[in-house]
RNA sequence: GCCGCUGUGGCGGAAUUGGCAGACGCAUACGACUCAAAAUCGUACGGGAAACCAUGUGGGUUCGACUCCCACCAGCGGCACCA
């Protein structure tokens, strides 16, 4: 037994990050012969509060993978950088009277510090700062080209507005009519905004999740924001001698149809104005609505209200009826036509509203009872008093209807989607400038690529202003220019770009963060992409993934990237909750710092506890206590140098543990189950203690197999102990061998009738046969099955007999 | 309302294809070491004296169900007047 100096962890933990830092021994080579490998985390939101335990779950994560991979002989990329564009830093900065870009460093630098604490094998020469003019350059470079295809339009529109932020939202950044950044109320504004037409790529994100590995839930989600609906659209003529045109899903119904709304925003009341008799009414309806916030008009629960315009309706396409039009607010302008036929009899909401407004019931399918409630499922349902249709199901009606409408050209077959076209422009200073410049005789024109980047003006006045105007519009200085098409004064768009803009597209400049010509060179986004496995928050699903996967088919389309999708496996971590099991949050006091942890377990127990806490992809509680657990594992499995025999290879009795070991370990890193690595480790660990010492090559097996996870004192091990030739590093990840797995001896469980009573010691190889023979002698067996009938034996190779009898 | 997920000891959580429920860790108790404590090591640890009972509840399928099916209950996340 020899004699083992304390496992100081600070020093261990310090030698090594220092080492790497020297040495880059996790630079990405641009070998293009290799098998590459392209790991991926979200880039962080440098904050003013540094970093989280939850950044290490997730960063710990694929460094596992990473670091295995590279044992496995692959050019690994596993990049870092900053998404520092955005509100907090802005807010910040304005509290304290600081400029945004020193807060953006400073708080870069904090982080940056804080993530090598951890030793993560980040390859740091690749490092990226969305707010660098050499980075952003290209973010416009990329807002350029979907201006020049179409995909980027100015429009004056209903936006979203955060009456705190004073700043323009996405449709993706209202949460329950509220602000996502800061919960205060968003109401509605008309304003004149520039919009990506992610709309045109609806079909596409849907269709292409087929193409990629992410998790169900993920899928599901995207599908249910895109939200598409299959139906027709149907015009109905007025007496106006115009159309509504109508959304529905239902043409089936059409029949049914015994009243219209439209939306109060609906542009075609104001062609009706001299003809609609009670005008007043309806003004004052529209006035109320556009006051409401989203808050209030989203409200299900409150009862749907509306006018019947007087002296305009419309005429059922087939039977000529006339039909009363309604403006109510429960019809949204910003879905489908902003109209919409109703069909009370088989509706829900229209059921209410008619009945509020005694309008009359006309059922079409038969089935239900529309006196009482609206029949809505219908499948396989039979029409009754729809002329044509009688008779029908409701889904040949469906068809039936579709094809009349379009051979009489009234209507046609439609999807629509929930989906609106993404709100582009922000209001606010610490953002990407929206290349492009206002002529009053040429329109937008856009700055031409060889002025890139458009830099974002230094300024001590950077406030929001109470008009709600872009702080950069009183900067006479830099706003006014010449049009750089016909020479005239002109005028900067004074917005800058959201907050996912710089996040959409940064995952292609890690391949080349230096490249001047180019966002990044055709020949490396050919090799590194697409992104071999991507780590996130469920947070993102609808927000940065989406964008991003947007960006990424619209620079498919214009050549710049080889594949349809960007991420060909995604995965996501669940989050770390405070001891209490509530979310981490300063309000309540249960946030732990990683600097704490790290200062007084080590990086190394850091990264094991986060990784042991649980399910990868479940939420999981901090635990204070648990983090002992892990770092006793350490412990002892320095304490392994104590106990290091004289003897080499692995001896016999334990080849079985070491074999399963290995095998457990590399499945599960590959299958998110890093919890149960562990727990296989420390197995190991008791195996070896309990066989009283530990061989070279063991103990080497052990400590390639554990550096993913605690790689300071994996080396540490490796180098006091000269374990290999080399370092740990030149090793390569150990194979274990499916026979060495079987442990010779077997336990059978013997059940009578499905219950156990009692276990027997069999080798693992035995024979059906013998095994009977065995049971046939067993005096004990024989005392349980006496005097019993035997109906039927099952037998479950090295698991168990089953004995049914009759009493 | 729609979509997705979860429910297992005091706690975090394990359990290949339907085949020995509770791996691993924490906490706890007792013991060893120590003048003592901490640390460390050892033993026990779902309930029950036992037969047995136990994976949210009630049914079902099966030789056998944490696992599959049906109906509930509770909780979490997303969407939501989307026609």
């Amino acid at each position: 037994m020899q004699k083992v100096k304390k496992y100081d962890f600070k020093a261990v933990e310090k030698k090594w990050q220092d080492i790497w830092d020297k040495d880059k021994p996790f630079a990405a080579k641009n070998d293009l012969s290799k098998p590459k490998f392209y790991a991926l985390v979200e880039f962080p939101y440098p904050s003013g509060q540094g970093l989280h335990v939850g950044h290490p779950r997730s960063y710990t994560a694929l460094d596992i993978v990473s670091r295995k991979r590279r044992f496995q002989g692959y050019n690994v990329l596993y990049p870092m950088g900053w998404d520092a564009f955005g509100l907090p830093t802005e807010n910040f900065a304005i509290k304290n009277k600081m400029k945004p870009s020193e807060v953006t460093k400073n708080n870069i630098a904090r982080f940056k510090k804080q993530l090598k604490s951890l030793g993560l094998s980040f390859d740091w020469d690749r490092e990226i700062n969305t707010t660098d003019p050499e980075y952003y350059r290209w973010t416009q470079w990329i807002f350029l080209q979907l201006y020049k295809h179409g995909l980027a339009y100015k429009k004056m529109t209903d936006v979203n507005w955060c009456t705190s932020c004073k700043c323009v939202l996405a449709n993706e950044e209202v949460v329950n009519g509220t602000c996502e950044r800061c919960s205060s109320e968003v109401i509605h504004k008309k304003k004149s905004q520039w919009m990506l037409k992610i709309t045109q790529y609806a079909q596409r994100l849907i269709d292409d999740l087929d193409l990629v590995d992410y998790p169900e839930r993920v899928k599901a989600q995207q599908k249910n924001w895109i939200g598409r609906s299959e139906g027709a659209q149907i015009d109905f003529e007025t007496n106006q001698q115009d159309k509504i045109k109508v959304f529905t899903t239902r043409p089936d119904t059409i029949f049914g149809v015994t009243y219209m709304v439209i939306s109060p925003e609906n542009p075609i009341i104001e062609k009706w104005r001299d003809k609609i008799s009670n005008m007043e009414a309806v003004d004052e309806y529209i006035k109320i609505s556009a006051k409401k916030s989203e808050l209030e008009r989203t409200d299900l629960a409150k009862e749907k209200t509306g006018v019947k315009i007087d002296g305009v309706y419309a005429l059922n396409p087939f039977t000529k009826n006339k039909i009363p039009i309604f403006i109510s607010d429960y019809v949204l302008m910003s879905y489908g036509t902003g109209a919409i036929m109703a069909v009370p009899a088989h509706d829900q909401r229209d059921w209410e509203f008619a009945n509020k407004y005694n309008i009359e019931i006309r059922e079409v399918i038969s089935g239900g009872d529309v006196k009482k409630e609206a029949y809505t499922d219908c499948t396989g349902a039979v029409m009754i008093n729809s002329e044509f249709l009688d008779g029908m199901s409701v889904e040949k009606a469906k068809e039936e209807v579709i094809l009349r409408l379009e051979r009489e050209k009234i209507g046609n077959r439609k999807v629509n989607y929930k989906l609106r076209d993404w709100i582009f422009s922000r209001q606010r200073y610490w953002g990407e400038p929206i290349p492009i410049i206002h002529c009053d005789k040429c329109g937008y024109v856009p700055l031409d690529e060889s002025d890139l980047p458009l830099k974002l003006p230094d300024t001590d006045f950077y406030e929001p202003s109470a008009d709600g105007e872009s702080p950069l519009s009183s900067m006479d200085d830099w706003v006014n220019v010449k049009c750089p098409k016909c020479g005239k004064d002109a005028k900067r768009e004074t917005d800058t770009m959201p907050q996912w803009a710089g996040s959409s597209w940064y995952f292609l400049r890690y391949l080349d963060n230096h490249n001047d010509k180019c966002l990044a060179d055709k020949k490396l986004i050919d090799y590194w992409m697409p992104v071999d496995w991507y780590n996130g928050g469920m947070e993102h699903t609808t927000l940065h993934l989406l964008y991003s996967r947007f960006w990424y088919k619209f620079l498919y389309d214009i050549g710049v990237v080889p594949t349809k999708e960007p991420y060909s496996k995604r995965t996501s971590h669940g989050l770390i909750l405070g001891e209490n099991g509530e979310k981490m949050s300063k309000s309540r006091g249960n946030v732990v710092n990683p600097d704490d942890i790290v200062n007084e377990y080590g990086a190394d127990t850091l990264r094991l506890y986060e990784m042991f806490i649980g399910d990868f992809e479940k939420a999981a509680p901090w635990s204070q206590e648990g983090i002992k657990g892990c770092k006793r594992f350490l412990e002892r499995f320095w304490g392994l140098q104590g106990i290091l025999s004289d003897g080499d290879g692995i001896r016999d009795n334990m080849s079985v543990i070491i074999n399963k070991t290995i095998k457990k370990v590399s499945e599960d890193i590959e299958n998110l189950k890093f919890n149960t690595a562990i727990a296989a480790m420390m197995t190991l660990i008791n195996e070896i203690y309990e066989s009283g010492s530990v061989t070279r090559r063991e103990l080497s097996v052990f400590t390639i197999i554990l550096s993913p996870f605690a790689p300071h004192i994996a080396e540490e091990v490796w180098q006091s102990c000269t374990l290999g030739d080399g370092t740990l590093s030149d090793e390569v990840w150990p194979e274990f061998d499916e026979e060495k797995c079987k442990d010779k001896v077997t336990q059978i469980a013997v059940q009578i009738n499905g219950r156990i009573k009692y276990r027997l010691d069999v080798e693992s190889d035995i024979s059906e046969e013998r095994l009977w023979e065995i049971l046939d002698s067993d005096p004990e067996f024989l005392k349980i099955i006496d005097g019993k009938q035997v109906i039927k034996k099952i037998y479950v190779p090295k698991k168990l007999v089953n004995i049914v009898v009759r009493q």
